[in-house]
DNA sequence: TGGCATCTACGAAGACCTTCGTTGACATCT
DNA sequence: AGATGTCAACGAAGGTCTTCGTAGATGCCA
């Protein structure tokens, strides 16, 4: 069964996940200080970490190493897979199947670096290059 | 209070609102057949939408004439402006706060017509103009 | 007027999400 | 060994979301 049909994870979940991907492989424990370094504000306790975690896990989000007595949790699928599938969701939900209408919403929301904008550029680029 | 702070449509609010931009104001019976067409799939009740455009209303999410006996409704945000909250928090949430990465998700993920790449690029454009 | 269709309102059920207290297992330190 | 701290597990509570049945009001029509 792999990977294939992850659910989309909730916003409590994608915060787990996000320190998952950054930190790499960690325990309850890690991630509960993790979150609560990058967001002190809303506080939540341990267990509930745990338990969130837990929940990941018959869901198939994470995998856990039991052979420690801290568990060790990895990320199942990787960031830009999340990613992906949020954004096609998204764009499946509200902007009536047009990534690029979801792309040119972002980039006029915000501003973005030089670089970024250079960036941008070359995919286009790739794109109209691969065009039939 | 007008409408700052409206909170996040869930899925089944999304749909609605889709709805009501695309037909304009409408009652709970052209929603209802309209979602059907949209999607014979997953077949919703009458008093299904009802009900969610009544907790909608509540929400602020939309607004109703109650002047009839079929209370029209209205969209109380612009699809623009909820598509720019929906697409800032999801940036905020899994992008770490970079549009552009969000954009190039979008980009990479699908196919997008030579007219949206022109699109896009224009929109490069007028972004490195505006620059600092 | 009586009967049928349509509408809103209400409430309740079930699923899911988040939260946390408590418990028991295990480890460590003295 | 006994005290202390850390861990997973469990269950329950409270909130939200979605679903729908039922009731009551209103309009229409024969």
């Amino acid at each position: 069964m792999s990977e294939s049909k992850l659910p989309r994870p909730t916003d409590g979940e994608l915060a787990i996940l996000r320190v998952l991907w950054e930190r790499g492989d960690s325990t309850v424990r890690e991630v509960h200080e993790a979150l609560h370094r990058r967001e002190p504000a809303e506080a939540t306790g341990y267990t509930t970490v745990l338990k969130l975690m837990q929940i990941m896990t018959d869901k198939g989000l994470v995998e856990r190493d039991e052979s420690q007595r801290a568990h060790v949790y990895r990320a199942r699928a990787t960031e830009q897979r999340t990613q992906r599938q949020l954004v096609t969701d998204l764009v499946e939900r509200a902007f009536g199947g047009s990534p690029a209408r979801l792309a040119m919403q972002a980039l006029s929301s915000r501003k973005t670096s030089p670089e970024e904008l250079a960036q941008l550029r070359q995919l286009l680029d790739s794109l109209e290059g691969a065009d039939e």
